[in-house]
DNA sequence: CAGTGTTCCC
């Protein structure tokens, strides 16, 4: 039986067999009909990939008697989404015309790797004016482009270019829709402007649950539960329904603060009212919030009675509070039972030996250190960001290999004498070898981050904060620290740690402490 | 009837 002069109604049906998962009955379908054109023959390479059968599509690809635009775009963005962005490189050079969606689909492929140079750079190369190609596209970066670059924007914490992105947005009118200003709130956020997320927050025509989840994790990350909790209630008024996100929101907002109480509330909220079930994240949020309030055993009663297999991140939370509250006991059980979870996971050993540190078990921290060298488990380097003049600058604790290395240790030395005429004293309990107090504090007084202060002191202006990314958690001293450069130095500090932001100005931090 | 984009536990 054949389907002949049928296409459009059998390309329909793949495509519906394709979207049902029932990729095979398509097949059988796109076989059977006679007069294939070159959408049919799209609708079921695209209807693989949409099924992760990446390796018929691409088959399916090659046998094709003719392309359109659209064929290719399909797997440049299929190899992009796989990870394999330099297939989809060779293949984007390699079709004839390329059109808004191809450079669309190559940009976020660089974006997902991580390489957000190359994909800069590539929407820079983007031909800016109207270029009628054969098949009549329009090839100027539209609405799409921008939201696949702003979120490397926000990874990097590259505000100047982030900004530089939304003028061009208005400038070229850019459409301003709902994935634009959702991906604006959040690059300003990541980058440390609440105030400028706000904004295009407060602007927004359309306001949906993606863009107000956006805005609360934004309020929350910044330790602003209290306007976080007023957008929620915006959400209700105007009826916009929550997701499980936007409680991921809330529970963040309230575990940065210590709102214990309004917190649990939140997390009841969710199946109570909402029909929201709770999944791994929320009870991450709430044996963080337990346990960072200092409930310790109501944390792991929590960790405990979950419905779902533990997340070793959940049990990295409690080893977290375990250390903000000193409980080496609690500590030791979390973090063996962490250990034999992720034996290569660098983390889990740092934490214990500096809880180890924290309470003056010296033994016992260098015996961890030991036993990480035997495993060969390799400690993350700490590393600083900061942006400079459209560059993003980067720095690792103890690095050497700046250019102008010596006028930044030069810097943070003659900052550090300053300090400590002021009173500072480095917080050796912070450092995680078992070495002699002067080389301990050496180990402490050139953290990635008081690099990335020095350099930033070094070159900026002088009424801008200094907007500092950090990959890991900011420690102890370096807290005090900042608080004493804010004071001392009369600049504001705006770093981001792999938790949460912290604004230093005038000798205080916005965290009030509480991390 | 095919191809590009947004939020989330450490």
């Amino acid at each position: 039986m054949g389907f002949g002069g049928l296409v459009i109604a059998s390309t329909a049906l793949i495509d519906m067999y394709c979207c049902c998962g029932m990729w095979s009955v398509g097949r059988e379908v796109f076989d059977r009909v006679c007069d294939r054109d070159v959408i049919c023959w799209n609708t079921m390479v695209a209807g693989y990939v949409k099924n992760g059968n990446f390796f018929s599509a691409k088959e399916l690809f090659d046998e094709m008697p003719e392309r359109n635009v659209s064929s290719w775009n399909t797997v440049v963005d299929m190899y992009g989404k796989c990870g394999e962005v330099g297939l989809a490189r060779s293949l984007f050079d390699e079709m004839p015309a390329r059109d808004v969606i191809s450079w669309n689909a190559m940009v976020s492929g660089y974006v997902k790797d991580g390489e957000c140079d190359a994909a800069r750079g590539l929407f820079d190369e983007m031909p800016k004016r109207n270029v009628v190609s054969w098949n009549g596209s329009d090839v100027k970066p539209n609405e799409v482009t921008v939201v696949a670059v702003l979120p490397a924007c926000g990874h990097l914490g590259a505000l100047d270019l982030g900004q530089w992105i939304h003028s061009y947005i208005r400038r070229n009118r850019v459409k301003m829709d709902v994935y634009v200003n959702t991906a604006l709130i959040d690059m300003y956020g990541k980058c440390g402007s609440v105030e400028d997320a706000r904004r295009v927050f407060d602007n927004a025509e359309m306001k949906d649950t993606f863009l107000c989840s956006t805005m609360i994790e934004v309020l929350a990350m910044h330790g602003k539960a209290d306007e976080a909790f007023g957008v929620f209630d915006y959400m209700r008024r105007a009826g916009i329904k929550p997701s499980d996100i936007t409680f991921v929101g809330l529970l963040k907002a309230c575990s940065h603060v210590g709102l214990v109480e309004i917190g649990v509330e939140y997390f009841e909220m969710m199946s109570k009212d909402f029909e929201l079930v709770p999944k791994v994240e929320h009870y991450g949020c709430l044996v963080d919030l337990l346990g960072r309030a200092g409930h310790l055993e109501k944390a792991y009663e929590t960790i405990k009675s979950m419905p779902m297999e533990p997340h070793p991140i959940v049990w990295g939370t409690l080893l977290s509070a375990c250390r903000i509250h000193c409980n080496v006991k609690l500590a030791e059980e979390v973090a063996l039972h962490l250990i034999e979870l992720e034996p290569q996971n660098c983390g889990h050993y740092v934490l214990l030996s500096n809880i180890y540190s924290k309470a003056g078990r010296w033994n016992e921290a260098a015996k961890l250190r030991k036993i990480m060298k035997e495993k060969g488990v390799m400690k993350k380097p700490g590393c600083s960001s900061i942006e400079v003049d459209n560059s993003v600058y980067e720095f690792f604790a103890g690095d050497c290999v700046h250019p102008r290395r010596k006028e930044i240790y030069e810097t943070l030395d003659k900052i550090i004498t300053r300090l400590k005429a002021e009173g500072y004293s480095p917080k050796t309990s912070s450092a995680l070898h078992d070495v002699d107090i002067d080389e301990k504090e050496q180990t402490l007084l050139y953290h990635s981050e008081k690099l990335a202060a020095a350099f930033g002191l070094l070159n900026t202006n002088h009424k801008a904060p200094i907007r500092i990314v950090k990959n890991l958690r900011i420690c102890d001293d370096c807290h005090v620290f900042m608080k004493m450069v804010s004071k001392y130095f009369g600049r504001s500090l705006i770093i981001r740690d792999c938790n949460r932001f912290h604004h230093f100005s005038d000798g205080s931090c916005s965290c009030c402490d509480y991390w």
